[in-house]
Parts: structure tokens; sequence; C-alpha cells
DNA sequence: TATATACTTGACTAAATCACTCAGGTTTAG
DNA sequence: CTAAACCTGAGTGATTTAGTCAAGTATATA
């Protein structure tokens, strides 16, 4: 289990598609703007998350991302290792041939904390984030941010008539 | 909480010292040797376990390297705190200010994580690892292959008279 | 059917970090 | 005095990160 910023993008975009998922697919674009992400960079981990069937994708206009499966089944060790690839990486890569061709002295105690963090984030459902409370008051204010931008968006083009 | 393999080596180093601390300090040297690490890299890392009052060192031919505490209040957590400086990392750089000057999305589930981890490795000291049958069977295991590396040695030099 | 929207793919890259090495020190026991 | 051992800082190649850029393809809707 690796830790960095990517995983971190996947876990927080998928959260903002659960959140927002109730009339339809949700564009990339959206997301990138809703949650300050690059749109191109979206994309690459998009295409990750659907290899990995955790979302589904419909193109053309008013097309954008869905889940493929009911949210309380993607827990954000799936979502995380979809992106990442090496599934490992705590410990001696992986292979107990670590050290002299015997496993190090330090391996098991790597092994158990890969395991640790492994169960920690797969005890976690994208259904039980979108219950949490401080996550459905940061989406509230985003909401509120976004439809404020949308609002002086649509003030500057009738005043630009 | 960072975890790279500089964290892995500073355990790894001072579990080695820990299990041959009997009969005064040991050199760099000696732990560079059986545990297979950089010699140099060692240095520095010991610099900052130095700085960071876990490890007392002696100057000079039969010098090195000793503990400056009981290791059973030595946690591994804190080893890779000593040389890792970044305590953090796993969320938004420590701050909560992660987007727009608001919290982040998922910065609560990146904080549950961090402490998560911290608590695992605070729990576990130098003088647990050093009990753990596993690390005593390697151990022995590399006592034995550095024996028979010397008496190799031994032979070769008679040899060479 | 035209076209704009949105997904899809692959190549490329600047910056940062990692995991060291190297080259010199300084201290001190024997 | 000298060799063993710690001490320090600068440098570096390789890898990874966090993207950008460019050029597509598919399709809903007007």
């Amino acid at each position: 289990m690796r830790l960095t910023t990517k995983g971190r993008y996947a876990v927080t975009a998928l959260l903002d598609l659960a959140l927002h998922s109730e009339s339809g697919p949700v564009s990339l674009a959206e997301i990138a703007k809703r949650q300050e992400l690059s749109l191109s960079y979206l994309e690459q981990l998009f295409v990750k998350l659907r290899r990995n069937k955790l979302v589904a994708s419909s193109r053309g206009p008013g097309g954008g991302y869905s889940f493929d499966r009911d949210i309380a089944t993607v827990s954000v060790a799936e979502i995380i290792q979809a992106v990442d690839e090496v599934v490992d990486a705590t410990n001696c890569s992986g292979k107990s041939d670590c050290h002299e061709g015997q496993t190090c002295l330090t391996h098991h105690l790597w092994d158990d904390l890969t395991r640790q963090i492994h169960d920690f984030l797969d005890g976690i459902s994208l259904a039980d984030l979108v219950q949490r409370k401080e996550i459905q008051a940061v989406s509230a204010r985003q909401r509120h941010a976004f439809a404020e931008a949308n609002l002086e968006q649509v003030v500057r083009i009738a005043a630009s008539d």
C-alpha cells in the first residue's frame, strides 16, 4: 500500500462523485473545478479507475462518470490500489529475500505495518465517508462556493452584453 | 509519519545495535557489514539519531555507538521521526488549509490514518523487537554467516603468508 | 447530419526526492 | 603518533511525482 497524492486525489475525486451522482453522470470538468484538481491528471486517474471497474463512463454531451457498483462496497484501500498499481512498497519490495537471499531483520515489522494500514483503509467505504458529518460540512461549503462562482459568471456575462 | 527506506534503515540499524550492545559500543562499520547498508549513509542517519538523543557516541579506536536510554522506551515511531524530519506528509502537508484556505474533503481521513500508523509504530519498542522469535532467528543466522566470513578471511590471510 | 461535449490515449517534462557517494575533516584510545 | 572511528557537507544519478500537451474517438442533442 503506497500513500501518495495520486491515491489521495483519487479518493477525493470519487468522494466528490459520490456526493454529486444523484442526477446522472458527473463530468471530470466539474470534479476538477470543485476539488481544484488538474483535469488532465484526473483523466489519467479515471482511466485506471474504470479499468478496475470502480466507475463506468458515458461519452458525449451530458456524459461523465458514474459508479459501477454500490458505493458501500467500494473501500478506500481499493481506490488507492487501483491508481497506485504497486500494492506493497512499505517493506522490502514485497519479496522476502531482502537480505542476502534471506529475510532482513525488520521484515516482519514492515509486513505487519502494511497489513495494519491496509485493514484500516479497507474498513472504510465511500458510503461511510459520505455519511460523515465533517465531509457533509465541507461539501456543503463547496456547493455554496460553487453556486456563488456560477452566479458571478452569469452576472459577468449579462454585463458584457 | 513518512515511510521510506531511510526510516527502515534506521530501525534496522538500531535493532542491530540493540542485539550487539552487550559488550560496549558498536561501530557503524560492523552494523554496515552485518546489515549490508552503506557506511556513509549510516553515518548520516546516526548524526540525526544522536541529535535526537536516541544514541550516544564515543570516538576513537574501540569507539562506536551505544544507547542513551533503556531500549524499552525507544519506539519505532520515534526512530522514524528522528531520521525523516517531516513528521506528517500523509495528509495535506500537515496544515488544514489544503483547499481554498479550507480543509479539503478527505482531510480527516488522512488525519485518522496518520494517527493509526503512528499509534501502531509507537506501541512497538526496540525491546519488543529484540524479544521477537523471528528476529532472534534472523539474528542468529547473521551471527553464523558473519563468523564464517571471518574464518574465511583468517584462512585467506594465513594462506597469503 | 453537424457539432459540441466529454471521454481516451500516449508522449513528454520540470521539479523534487531518494539513496546514496566522495572528500575531506576531528577526536581519542592505545 | 597513528589508526580507528566518528563527523560534516557537498554533490549526483536515478527515479518518481505531478502534472502538461496534443491528438484523437464516441455520442447525445439540436
